[in-house]
Parts: C-alpha cells; structure tokens; sequence
DNA sequence: GCCCAGGTATAAA
DNA sequence: TTTATACATGGG
C-alpha cells in the first residue's frame, strides 16, 4: 500500500482492489450512503470522508495525515491485501474459488466495537433498509452533530436513555436489547476493547451475557467490530449455503480468515439463491 | 391483508 | 439438547 497525503485528501494505491458498492452495501456496515457519482460518504469517530475508488486507487476525501493513520488506515483495513487473503482461503478449500471470483473486491471493515454491537442487535429479525433507518434516528436523536452529519452515540449516551425516550427508533422488541447492551458496556460489565485479544469463545460467552445477543449477532461484532477475521457469523442462509452449495463445508475448514470468506459465501449465496434451498 | 427480514428468548417436547 | 412460537415494524 502506497499513498501520499494532498490537500484534498489521503490518496492510496493499493495492491487488491477495492470496491466501493460490494464493500459498504454487502450489509456489514449500516451507515455510509451513496453518493451520485457512485463515491460513498460516512462518519466514523465522528469525522466525515467522502472516498472514491478506481479499482486499486482510492482517494479519502476530506481527511489528513494524523486521522488517516488513527482512522482510515485500520477502518478499510488497508494493510491487508485481499488477494493474499483470498490466495490462503482459496488453497485451504478450493471449493471456494468460485465464491471468492463472484464479489471482486469486499474489504471487512474495522467498525468501532460499540457502533458494530450496537447495529447487529438491531438487524436481528430486520431488514437492511429498516435497519438503515432505526440507526439513522438512533444518531439522529443521540449522536454528536457535526458539520456533515451526527456521530453514533456512546453506549453511556443511550444508558441514560428510558424506554419512552427509544421509543421514536421505532426499534420494536430491540429496544430493550439495546438498553440492556448499553447498560452493561457503559457500566463496564462487558469490555469490548479486551476482546481484540481475548480467546474467541470467551469474547462469545461475554457478548451473550447481553440480552438479544446470540451467536449471529456476537459474531458479527467480533466480525465487524473487533476485526476478528476467524470470527464466523452463521444464519439460515449460511447454513443453507454451506450444506447445498459447498457441500457440507464446515466453518472449521477456514481457518483464520473464516470471516472473510463468510462474506464471499453469503454473497455467493445470494447471486445464487436457487442453489440454496434445500 | 399477508409475508418476510443475514435472530433470540422462552416455553415446551 | 433440540424444536416451535412470539416478538415490533415496515417495505414489497
């Protein structure tokens, strides 16, 4: 990874490509939107960038040399080449080449451990627009304003919150999840940054002292938001996938980048949908 | 109206 | 330990 830092932003050349619509719109991040021209703008710790990718050339608009290296180089997950990754996975279980040729492009994000929490209690049971907008208004009504948009509040911000106070999210059933979720992190009960080091099953048997956390969604934090990528969230889909499609394909097979070929098997699965039912 | 959405808590087999 | 049902909400 090359780069050097303008006046518009952090311009990068990267060794894989990186694809912008399969990257922010693959449903592991809930808050960064479209933009005309296909570039993407979001928020993340509270400051705004517009990026722009022409395959292997990305441009972060908007940043400078001190958040570039805080923020956006482990948020997009810049010092990992996904074609090495992909190279592993694909010589661990060739059965994947073609899930791994379907998606050109996927990086797994380094979401904030909270934010990440916080997004896959909501997208239980839900849909991704729905989603979408119950973390619009969850920031809306509780984050930081900024010039371009609001930051994601703290779990200590939502702690204070009473029911009544949720209720406008129109969260449904989820709301008492998110209650309880903030309560035990802001009270310290759950410490998320321990788990970028912590044994995976102790990270899991932690989360799920949570109430509305199961298996998918304390995957899909360690996942999303603590980067594990050998964390390995499966739904009915994957399920489905890996039995019909891969031929009972265990999650054990993967090795350390289980998460990311998860994300090829999920997408491959969803190209190919009649190949999936049983 | 009906069905479903990358699940989970709870109560029953 | 496994299997059924309710759960709030809204888009198709």
């Amino acid at each position: 990874m090359e780069y050097k830092i303008t006046e518009r932003g952090a311009e990068i050349k990267l060794n894989d490509v990186f694809n912008l619509k399969n990257t922010f719109d693959c449903g592991q991040c809930f808050r960064w939107t479209e933009n005309n021209d296909g570039s993407y703008s979001g928020i993340v710790k509270g400051k705004y960038v517009r990026v722009l990718s022409d395959n292997c050339n990305i441009i972060i608009e908007g940043t400078n040399e001190e958040d570039f290296h805080n923020i956006w180089k482990s948020y997009f997950d810049l010092d990992n080449d996904y074609n090495e990754i992909r190279k592993e996975i694909s010589e661990l279980c060739p059965k994947l080449v073609c899930a791994l040729e379907s998606m050109d492009g996927i990086r797994i994000l380094a979401q904030e451990p909270w934010e990440a929490l916080c997004s896959f209690i909501i997208s239980q049971n839900n849909n991704i627009p729905r989603i979408k907008g119950i973390v619009t208004r969850l920031c809306e009504g509780f984050g930081e304003k900024g010039e371009n948009g609001y930051s994601f509040p703290s779990a200590e911000r939502i702690a204070q919150c009473s029911t009544e106070e949720l209720a406008p999210l129109r969260a449904g059933f989820r709301a008492a999840y998110i209650s309880d979720a903030a309560r035990k992190i802001s009270e310290r009960k759950i410490v998320l940054e321990d788990m970028y080091t912590m044994p995976m099953d102790e990270c899991r048997k932690k989360l799920m002292e949570i109430k509305g956390v199961g298996p998918k969604v304390a995957e899909c934090t360690l996942l999303y938001g603590l980067h594990r990528l050998d964390a390995f969230p499966v739904d009915v889909w994957m399920k489905k996938a890996l039995s019909t499609l891969f031929s009972g394909l265990r999650a054990e097979e993967l090795g350390r980048y289980a998460g990311v070929a998860q994300q090829y098997i999920f997408h491959y699965s969803r190209l190919n949908p009649e190949n999936v039912s049983i």
